[in-house]
RNA sequence: GCCUAGGUGGCGGAAUGGUAUACGCGAAGGUCUCAAAAACCUUUGAGCGCAAGCUCAUGGGAGUUCAAAUCUCCCCCUAGGCACCA
């Protein structure tokens, strides 16, 4: 069949452009010869590509197409200006990238970096999550990769709630997943940058404390926000929100913590049901009453809730008994069923659950003299009652009682019938216990109370108590006007960039400052060429006359250029579409070749491109299907990782390190196959390879014995290598197609090794040579030639394994006696199951090792083992 | 802190429920040689044993199974990524 393996450059961008600054020469011209060595690097190595349809995405023709789709973007509504905030040096006038920033401080100045609104255009990727999600399901990508840009977009379902702040005409809407905890809001928490922060600044009481808050928060870096442990913020002083669930005043806070950016930059926060909010309140001396109870439903198992049974709902209690010297706990050890908990029991009518516990202590186990008694966390459990035979939804009551002394009474014989009363200490106890109910409270009694994050049943919510959680999210929701819906982590895509050496935005402004797109007649719209590239705090494209006069000519007097160039991840979110034409002047493809080379059946790059590169490519292939120039939705139908080569410290290899290998060099010294081989051959493609000279040394002495082996061709050979031959085609054959290099080199060299020994005819050895030419290209033509062929061997057919061939006369049975392998044996290849069996059973060395043993079981497992147990 | 991937001889790695350590590197001994290099042959997980062979070993601990590097749970360590995601 026909394949596309094309190559290309992606050559704007920051490392570019900072060569060009630190030697002076135009990255147009340093681009230009970068291309040229790595195209003769590549051509070295023996790389089939074919460089006439290549791509250079800093190219006019190139450009001018990824500019085009700006434009289609900007009239179907996917682009937008806003501002945002970026990290900023102020001595060198600059955004700079996350990389850029050392210790808060910018790398090539050491000026502090702080956060700054900075304008720039977006493309809205968040009208694309959920497609960008549901689409994963129909591509062969790894796992992992998906996952991880599932949980990259990070949708979350929830609710927008308002709370309005008391005497003002202002609310604050905040986002929230668990709107089931309304009731349990114990104060707001706005970013610092939130809107309202400065609307509110007439009634806040504390301003200087707050001002400076807001301050200290913009020399942070969001990754220094995302790793403070400690929980910072300032109460807004003078400023109540009011909880719409219950009227119920409640502070405001401003804090680091929150994000201006994800949901609507403010939260409700429920310190008994999210840990940070706990955390925060216990700072700040809030209450953190809990509004949900734990809920835990048994499926499966004896105690599993069984749906042909009744269930029968009641109040009950659980009580935690301690030892009146010793740190032992009472724990019941059913009879009837294997379970171990502890005491537990009804409430009767007119009981309070504390009078009902220590009657249960007293019945169940006899003893009397609790000396202190403290209630624990309710829960509720839903579970089958074997001894009851029925379903049980309880409502526990939880106590801790410690005992005064060991004074105790007659327990009946009926409830003796029922379990035994065992003392256990802390560490048997969390052994044994069943229920999880059970495992939850005595968790709290041993480590504290602290923030419950599952789902389970209100309380302490007014009509909603006793509700399920997920009912109550949209009651609760519905009760205050608020609305459910969905938010994502992932942010709008901001293209903007403040550098030279990069695709220009085709934008241009008029005297009110209006943007409007260059139309596509006056596409590409070329990167000036009279801009001194050095940063001096002002855009590169600013300083152009060319472009300033270039603008006013064709839209008119007061009409400026947009200065800033666009990301270059723009560029590479959709070469792929490009290369099955190039070279087309009037469309960025043709609509047949699309039609005959898209989408990409393997795509094979690294796996950290996952979040960008990745997701900006799905997120332009549906862009431009929705746009309508394209019919599909996914770019890349099958996706696979290749690892990095790392020095032999494991250390990445980079130009800055140093520590980086010339191909020229090490090509020149071993020769391009040895090394493509050793670099197939060190290990799964999608793993790191660690570069280690010594390697490459071995491959190097398999194709010698390829060569040699060229002299030894004889008239006949050993049925052995003729065997081997067929299963290492069909061996080679199978890795190739899994992209497993590693293992079909080894394959390919246990059949020279064994060529050697049992001989080889020239047949067998042509044949090998079609299985190595792909990994060797060079030498298996040089010896394709030598045997007296004209044509390339590259044009060649891929052998077939015949499967007659492949086979052995008899394979090797292994005996396993209880678990242990104790003997082989070997068999004809149509030796069946039973025949395997008696041979096994009548070997001498069998025979030994089950010496006066009674045989209990065999099973012949595939073919290929014998497994004896014996009766223990 | 969170997400993802890993942890197998002296080293790179093989084996995805079925004889652990394929293949390669390195190392030791030998053949050839005046010598060396190259090449070739033998050995090479640890321990015990004259040997046949036995015991132990895939980061640690538990479990499921006739059988676990492989599956399940807990813990430790390493790498990569990260935007405290409400």
């Amino acid at each position: 069949c026909d394949v596309l393996h094309p190559q290309g450059f992606d050559s704007f961008g920051l490392p570019a452009e900072n060569y060009a600054i630190k030697t002076g020469t135009h990255p147009k011209e340093t681009t230009a010869q970068n291309i040229e060595n790595y195209i003769r690097q590549m051509k070295s190595l023996g790389f089939g590509y074919d460089f006439g349809e290549k791509i250079i995405t800093s190219s006019p023709e190139y450009y001018k197409w990824t500019q085009w789709l700006f434009t289609q973007f900007f009239e179907h509504g996917l682009v937008y200006k806003k501002t945002a905030s970026a990290n900023w040096c102020d001595s060198c006038k600059t955004v700079l990238a996350n990389e850029q920033v050392v210790d808060g401080k910018c790398e090539r100045c050491k000026n502090e970096v702080t956060q700054k609104e900075v304008p720039g255009w977006f493309f809205k990727i968040t009208d694309f999550a959920d497609g960008l999600i549901e689409g994963l399901k129909g591509v062969d990508w790894p796992e992992h990769t998906k996952k991880n840009q599932i949980n990259w977009i990070g949708k979350s379902e929830g609710a927008l709630i308002k709370f309005p702040i008391s005497s003002s005409q202002f609310s604050i809407e905040v986002f929230t997943t668990r709107p089931d905890t309304l009731f349990g809001a114990m104060y707001m928490a706005l970013a610092p940058e939130h809107e309202m922060v400065s609307n509110l600044k007439k009634q806040i009481t504390n301003w200087d404390e707050v001002e400076k808050y807001v301050n200290d928060t913009k020399k942070k870096t969001e990754r220094e926000r995302v790793e403070n442990k400690e929980k910072t913020g300032v109460e807004l002083k003078g400023i109540r929100a009011i909880n719409p669930a219950n009227n119920e005043e409640i502070p405001v806070f401003i804090a680091d913590y929150v994000l201006a950016h994800y949901g609507t930059g403010a939260i409700m926060a429920v310190p008994a049901h999210d840990e940070r909010d706990w955390k925060f309140a216990a700072k700040f001396n809030l209450p953190k009453p809990p509004v949900v109870e734990p809920y835990f439903v048994k499926n499966g198992g004896e105690d599993g809730v069984r749906d042909d049974k009744q269930t029968i709902e009641r109040e009950a209690i659980t009580a935690i008994v301690k030892h009146w010297t010793e740190d032992k706990y009472i724990v019941l050890k059913w009879k009837k069923v294997d379970w171990h908990t502890f005491i537990t029991g009804g409430v009767e009518n007119g009981q309070t659950p504390e009078e009902a516990a220590r009657a249960e202590v007293l019945e169940e186990t006899g003893y009397k003299d609790i000396k202190n008694a403290s209630e624990l966390s309710r829960f509720h459990s839903k579970f089958f009652h074997v001894p009851k035979d029925e379903n049980r939804l309880a409502h526990f009551h939880t106590f801790y009682f410690e005992l005064g002394s060991g004074e105790r009474e007659i327990v009946s014989t009926d409830e003796q019938k029922h379990h035994e009363v065992l003392w256990l200490m802390p560490e048997e106890t969390v052994k044994v216990l069943t229920p999880p109910g059970h495992l939850y409270v005595w968790n709290e009694l041993k480590n504290g109370t602290s923030a419950y994050l599952g789902e389970g049943i209100l309380a302490n919510s007014e009509k909603f108590d006793g509700m399920g959680s997920e009912e109550a999210k949209k009651a609760i929701t519905d009760f205050v006007g608020g609305t459910m819906t969905n938010t994502y982590r992932l942010r709008d895509w901001s293209i903007s960039r403040q550098r030279y050496w990069g695709a220009p935005i085709p934008v241009v402004y008029d005297s009110n400052g209006s943007p409007h797109i260059v139309p596509e007649k006056y596409l590409p719209w070329l990167l000036p060429e009279d801009v001194d590239f050095v940063p001096t705090g002002t855009a590169p494209l600013a300083k152009s006359e060319e472009l300033k006069k270039r603008t006013e000519e064709i839209f008119g007097k007061g009409w400026t250029p947009e200065t800033d160039t666009m990301d270059t991840f723009v560029c590479s979110s959709w070469y792929y579409l490009r290369y099955p034409n190039p070279h087309n002047e009037n469309m960025f493809c043709s609509g047949e070749r699309l039609r005959r080379w898209l989408p990409v059946d393997l795509y094979i790059g690294g796996a950290e491109h996952t979040y960008m590169h990745l997701l900006y490519a799905r997120f332009f292939t549906r862009a431009m299907r929705k746009i309508g120039l394209i019919d599909f939705d996914e770019p890349f139908l099958k996706l696979r990782h290749q690892g990095m080569v790392l020095d032999k410290n494991g250390v990445k290899m980079s130009k800055s390190k140093g520590n980086v290998v010339n191909p020229d060099e090490i090509t020149e010294r071993f020769g391009a196959d040895a090394v493509r081989l050793y670099m197939m051959f060190a290990g799964p493609l999608d793993e790191d390879v660690m570069w280690n000279e010594n390697g490459i040394v071995g491959t190097y002495r398999f194709l010698e014995k390829v060569w040699r082996l060229s002299q030894m061709c004889a008239d006949s050979a050993g049925r052995k290598t003729e065997t081997l031959l067929h299963k290492t085609i069909k061996k080679v054959e199978g890795d190739i197609e899994e992209l497993k290099f590693n293992t079909a080199i080894s394959a390919m060299m246990i059949f020279v090794n064994t060529a050697e020994k049992e001989g080889i005819t020239q047949k067998q050895y042509e044949a090998f040579l079609k299985l190595l030419a792909p990994f060797a290209p060079h030498m298996t033509e040089e010896l394709w030639c030598e045997l007296g062929y004209v044509a390339s061997i590259h044009l060649e057919k891929f052998p077939i394994a015949d499967p007659a061939h492949s086979k052995d006369e008899e394979r090797v049975i292994a005996v396993q006696i209880d678990g242990k392998t104790r003997d082989t044996f070997t068999v004809p290849q149509d030796a069946d199951d039973k025949a395997i069996e008696e041979m096994a059973v009548s070997r001498e060395m069998v025979k030994k090792w089950l010496n006066g043993k009674t045989i209990s079981r065999i099973i012949v497992a595939k073919g290929k083992i014998v497994s004896i147990v014996t009766e223990r």
